[in-house]
DNA sequence: ATGCATAGAATGCATTTGCATTTAATTCAC
DNA sequence: GTGAATTAAATGCAAATGCATTCTATGCAT
């Protein structure tokens, strides 16, 4: 039978290639989660709300300034974020509960949910971000490559 | 490959990296799921048979060889696998029920737990190996830096 | 207008996961 | 040897998530 020799076949790049994205994104993600949750918050949480507090990156409102520009429909936030659609409407749910955002009705299209942050969802979200700068500057600005496994 | 671009402010490239590390891993982990699920198995299922299926230093040696090669400490799956030991522990359960890994006691240390993967573990293995190549292939061959957010 | 198909969002349910605890076996101090 | 402390793995429990379904609102054809 023919012997395989540790070459470096790309079917085996890709497996480490997928090692490491698993690696990387796995132990970010825990510290993350760690964190945040100080604040009460979990990692999609802050991503939705991340979302939210920078309001279309800042420059595109869209909707004629008639809404606040911390003002998105859920299936903007859905395009945007990495989760299905019911796991979205529940941290939207949870985050409302926190009274971080609010929903309310789409005048142009009344099955829509409008979703905009309130204050205190401003408050949290500045509290939180350097937390995750923190997060990310420490998980992902040093080593990252192959020795990251290495606590 | 290089992605890394040291003009930015290096907090947005931060940001702009893990976003491209979730969009990836969050893309590829449900592909990989969804195609795994119709051979009976979970991510992490299919990450711990690969582990036992491929043995101790990552290379299958030799061929016919009954020998433990294929046994595990739970541990050192642990320290491989990005799980949790609970989770860990129900994963090995389910593997277990469904016929594709053993449990056995460990002589040297009895607290611990053997684990090996059966004939019908490799048989499995060796069907779904070809399927997540594939999908890693589709999923991290192809446009990975920047462009791999628009579908 | 009325009825039927479709879209947006919420909910029921099952699964997976992590934290905390428990159970069992080993090691250490005495 | 006996008992406390420690380690390996399993289990109770709660939270998060995805799929399928449901509910409401819209659109389109008649």
């Amino acid at each position: 039978m023919a012997v395989e020799k540790p070459e470096c076949l790309p079917e085996r790049l890709l497996a480490q290639e997928w090692r490491d994205i698993l690696d990387v994104h796995a132990r970010t993600m825990c510290e993350l989660d760690r964190e945040l949750h100080a604040f009460g918050l979990g990692a999609s949480d802050f991503e939705v709300l991340d979302l939210l507090a920078q309001g279309r990156d800042g420059d595109d409102r869209g909707d004629g300034g008639k809404d606040p520009y911390g003002s998105f429909r859920v299936q903007e936030l859905a395009s945007g974020i990495h989760l299905s659609q019911s796991a979205l409407s529940r941290v939207i749910g949870r985050l409302e509960k926190d009274g971080l955002v609010a929903r309310g009705m789409c005048a142009q299209d009344r099955r829509g949910v409008r979703v905009e942050i309130t204050d205190a969802g401003r408050v949290r979200h500045s509290e939180v971000l350097p937390i995750q700068r923190a997060v990310l500057a420490r998980m992902l600005g040093s080593g990252r490559g192959r020795d990251a496994v290495r606590p």
